[in-house]
DNA sequence: CCAAAAGTGTTCACGGTACACCCATGC
DNA sequence: GCATGGGTGTACCGTGAACACTTTTGG
């Protein structure tokens, strides 16, 4: 069933940067294109956004369509709209940027998408349209929005230890940091529940587990406080 | 002369949050609408992406169509895309926000559009569509984007004295600040150039005016330095 | 008992903040 | 000469950075 315009329309997509992180790198999936243009060439999960639904609602579909994801950290990043971005005509793509507790959505990847898996960020293979672009721009805003809001928690399962979540700041931000006044800063934001679980399975002296404080932190968001690390 | 796609597709527009500034206040541009939907109410400039221009160009042929202004600083802010915000048909609309020197651009936004004009931000009218909300989005992002960027000086003439810019920061970050602080922190940036101008036509003593670097400003960039204020 | 990581305080330097008075100019 | 804003320095406090050893546990 055609659709006729007045005027010629740029197609509208949607495309997702997913970071995760497992103990040695921050990850980014990426999907094997199954059809021209690019076939065979690793590219941001994305598509067509429908007449019907938002942006972010079109976002979520295709992550759960491609790669099996669901209710991830979602965040707009930015939109991209140079006119010959992709070959076969115009069309400019609202990225996104998701985080995944990849130890919990370790499987669920696997299964509904075989074309989908898991690179490291510095290690990524060259990628379809301009998608390395938008990988970099969506580097930067974690890196910068790391700095001043603890949205890093959604890269960790659910409880961690305070070295998970130090190494989650010197794999993102590229720098070693100093054990004692990380913890410090950390505990000094109040926002870390200490559970009496620790750590299993280790061969060494088991670390202590936290939670993070998800209500107590939606309260002082809307307090304007202020979270820079 | 129609066009014709398999699948129904938004349109594309974009639409520009110009912000300028005079001794009192911070002011944004409007435009009063001349057709429905919304004829008569005021709105935030913009209109639709032809499909041979990127989202930048559309942004700024738009801006001299409807306000006159051009050379303006412009930023993209955010994609909106709710399905109804357009009440004819699925619109998505790329924000940009724009920051002017409105003394140099005074004569030229009255002439070509004689429905243009400068509202204070905290006086506008109603708006049409969402564009209250893209109004508010641009107002936090411009206070955060101050905090550590220069890009004050862009609604300030090229020459300015140090009052004129402290004025500018309290008003967009609503707050008073410290007069010696203020000049201390700005001048140990050396980004400033001091001329051996100073104001004329005051009825008190004449301040100095200075200029920006922006030279020195791109190097500093490109090194990765920060500038938080 | 050894390897591996957990956990823990103090010192110092610097930067941010608070604060008040004299100066130049136009009317 | 008076009103108006321009221009200047110091003292204090709190925060960020540097830094090393003991403890616990599993193998």
């Amino acid at each position: 069933m055609p659709h006729t315009y007045e005027y010629p329309r740029a197609a509208l997509t949607v495309d997702c940067v997913v970071f995760g992180l497992d103990d040695e790198e921050l990850k980014v999936m990426l999907i094997q294109r199954g059809q021209e243009p690019f076939e065979g060439q690793w590219a941001l999960p994305g598509g067509f956004v429908h007449v019907d639904e938002t942006l972010e609602e079109a976002a979520r579909r295709e992550l759960e369509e491609e790669t099996g994801l669901h209710k991830v950290y979602l965040e707009q990043l930015y939109t991209f709209g140079t006119v010959d971005r992709d070959p076969r005509e115009r069309v400019v793509s609202v990225a996104y940027y998701a985080l995944v507790k990849m130890s919990d959505h370790k499987v669920q990847a696997a299964t509904d998408a075989r074309d989908a898996a898991w690179f490291g960020v510095h290690d990524v293979p060259s990628l379809a349209f301009d998608h390395a672009e938008i990988l970099q721009t969506a580097l930067e805003r974690l890196r910068s929005k790391l700095r001043y809001q603890p949205i890093g928690f959604e890269l960790l399962p659910k409880k961690f230890t305070l070295s998970q979540l130090q190494r989650l700041y010197e794999l993102v931000l590229e720098r070693d940091l100093d054990k004692r006044n990380f913890r410090k800063r950390v505990l000094a934001m109040e926002l870390l529940i200490e559970t009496d679980e620790v750590e299993q399975d280790v061969a060494h002296r088991a670390a202590r587990l936290y939670r993070f404080d998800e209500r107590k932190y939606r309260r002082l968001v809307k307090a304007g406080f202020n979270f820079e690390l």
